[in-house]
Order: C-alpha cells, then structure tokens, then sequence
DNA sequence: CAAAACGTTAAATATATTTTTAATAAAATT
DNA sequence: AATTTTATTAAAAATATATTTAACGTTTTG
C-alpha cells in the first residue's frame, strides 16, 4: 500500500474517531454506560458488526458487548439482523436519530408520567378523605386543600408531556417544526 | 392533640411522601444524586428551606445537602432566596414543572448540540480533505464521502433539535400543544 | 456422539460515584 | 478583635456500578 493511500485511511479513521467520541459522550447522559456508548457510536458508521467482531474493535470483553448490546436494543438504538450462512448474530445500529430521539425520551417520558400521576392520585384520594373528615380541624383542612390544589396543578404539566408524546409518536409534531427546515 | 388531629395529618404526611417517593424515583433518570433528588422532592412541598432544615428533615449530612442544593441549582430547580433577619441562606423550589423541564432538557440537547456539531464539523473537513487528494484511490474517496454524507444527513436532526429548543424557549410550541388542553 | 463455537449468566474484581467526617474559610455578632 | 455561626472544600469511607474472568448451557458441525 502507498505511503498517501495509508495517510488517507488514517485519516478517515481520525475523523470517524472524532465523532464517535462526540456521541459516545453526549450518550452516557442518555444513561448508558460507557461501553454501550462507545459501542453505539463505533456501530454508527459500520453495515453490521457480530460479538467478537464489537470486542475487537473496542478491546472489551465478549460478557461486556452482550450485555451493552442488549441494554441498546432495549432503548431500540441496536437492532438484530438476520445474516443468512452466519452462524453469529449480527446487530445493526438505528441510524435514524430521530428514531432514536423517539423511542428514548417517550419511553422516558411515559415512565415519568405513570409513576408521578398514579402517585398523585393516591395523594390526592387521601387528602380529600382529610379534607371531608368532619373531625378535622379547619387548620388541617386547609393544608390538606393547599396540597391538593398543588397537585391537581402540576397535572396540567404531565397532561402536556402526554401530548407531546402522542403528537412525537405520531409524527404530528413535525407539522409544527419540519424536519428539513434550513437554519 | 386530639387523637383524629394526630391521624389527620399523619394521613398528609403520608400522602406527600407517596408523592415525593415518586418524583425522586423518576428524577434521578436526569442525571441527579438520590441525596438531590430526594431534597428537590422534599422542597417541592415546602415554602423555603435553609440547609440545617434539609439536613433535618432527610437526616443527611451538611455537606450532601450544600453539594445537592447547588447541582439543583444548576439547573434552575432551586433557587436561592433572600430572607430577611436569617443568617443562613434560604432555598426554594421551582414548582413550575414547565419551567423545570425546559432548562433541563434545553441546556441538556444545546450540549448535544454543540458538541455534536462541531465534532461532525471537523470530520467533514478532514474527508473533504481525503476526498480532494489527488493521490487518493478511488475506492478510499468513495469511502469517505460516503461518511461525510451520513454525517451531512445526521445534521438534519440537530438543526430540527435546535428548532425544538428554540421553540420551547421562546414558548412557541404551547401555540402548537395548549398548556391546558383537557384529556 | 464428541468436540468446537457461540452466547449468556454468575461471581469476582476493578472502577467510579456518592456520602460522610474532618478541616478550612467566610461572615457576622458581641 | 475574638468568638460563634454558617457554608464550603478536602480527604476518607461507604456504596453502587461497570467490567472481566470463569463457568455454564445451548447449538452446530464434523
């Protein structure tokens, strides 16, 4: 191989690298660990990748790239593709971002919105039982109101992420901001 | 006390902490300390708190509580507040979960952004470079141009992330998912 | 059917993060 | 100015998380 064509491979190697570095660390806040994110973005810019082929390219052992790869199909970011005559499984990254956008932050979302609501509305079917208690003092009855009005508030919030995450969903949102908009 | 008093507000304690038990659980998915988590749970159902107060009332030390009050000032979920007369500095909770979730997400997706973005930037330069050499094979400037057009595509998505943050900055997007808009 | 290949699970190790205790710095009151 | 109060920083301890090595089970192939 020429002296030039060795400088350009490694040179297409330098700026993949510096990428995969960039989405590997913004990913980790996505929270996935740090070999998932290096994964993903090392899957980013190839067709397909099998286990030993992951634990070559990032020097990490086998138990670690399966359970990475498994963390990142369960956020939908890696898929399984069949290989017809391989015996080994092979994976695919989601290249898609806006897929990935999707999946993750309504699936996080959602989860947010299950938990905080159902506990809202214990809370707030114990607080009426004090505010309709006729023993309570009136004292108590106002706090009681104070805290329910607090949370039937805060619903109007977690009805609005039930929105977006319908209208992210459905594709409705890029009605309102276009996909292909030019800065 | 009487003792229906007693079971009244042993009844709203109880409900609160359904409540705070769940927004602690959810928060610490936004890349926060459960010590953090907790405490922003705790103030949300309270006027103001000094630092000997949270380390009171969550039985924690000093030091977890000044480390917490500032990450959750960071982003904007605790302020600090002037009280007159006091010595010790008093904090408050954002209750506004609009607020907090624009500042979090915002600051949060601008990072991805930037760091993104310039890393793609900087690689597009160097395959230009590859793909202008003359020396270059021309299975090595099919290479690279083929990353440099996958990292051109991936751009759409962060310029549609910046419209969302802008958006949801300039609270454009209420226009298009009403804040109040009933199930 | 035995041996090899592959993937996953379990236990152990390594690493990183969180929290506390102790020490220091800053501010305020007497 | 000295003492006390409050908050923060630094070092240590505790805890949790991530990763690896080793063992296991399953499938495939010769």
């Amino acid at each position: 191989m020429s002296e030039s064509t060795e400088r350009s491979i490694s040179k297409i190697e330098e700026a993949k690298d510096k990428v995969i570095g960039a989405i590997a660390e913004t990913m980790d806040l996505y929270g996935v660990t740090p070999a998932a994110a290096n994964l993903y973005a090392t899957m980013y810019f190839k067709d397909q990748m099998t286990l030993d082929e992951m634990r070559k390219e990032l020097e990490m052992s086998k138990p670690s790239m399966s359970t990475s790869v498994r963390r990142l199909q369960e956020i939908e970011m890696v898929k399984k593709t069949f290989t017809r005559g391989s015996r080994k499984h092979t994976y695919v990254a989601e290249k898609n971002f806006f897929r990935s956008f999707m999946v993750f932050y309504c699936q996080m979302w959602e989860r947010e919105i299950k938990m905080n609501m159902e506990a809202i509305e214990e809370a707030q079917e114990d607080l009426i039982d004090v505010i309709k208690d006729s023993s309570s003092t009136p004292g108590i009855v106002a706090e009681a109101k104070k805290y329910y009005d607090q949370l039937e508030e805060s619903k109007t919030y977690y009805h609005w992420l039930e929105d977006l995450v319908a209208s992210i969903r459905s594709g409705k949102i890029f009605e309102f901001l276009p996909k292909d908009q030019q800065d």
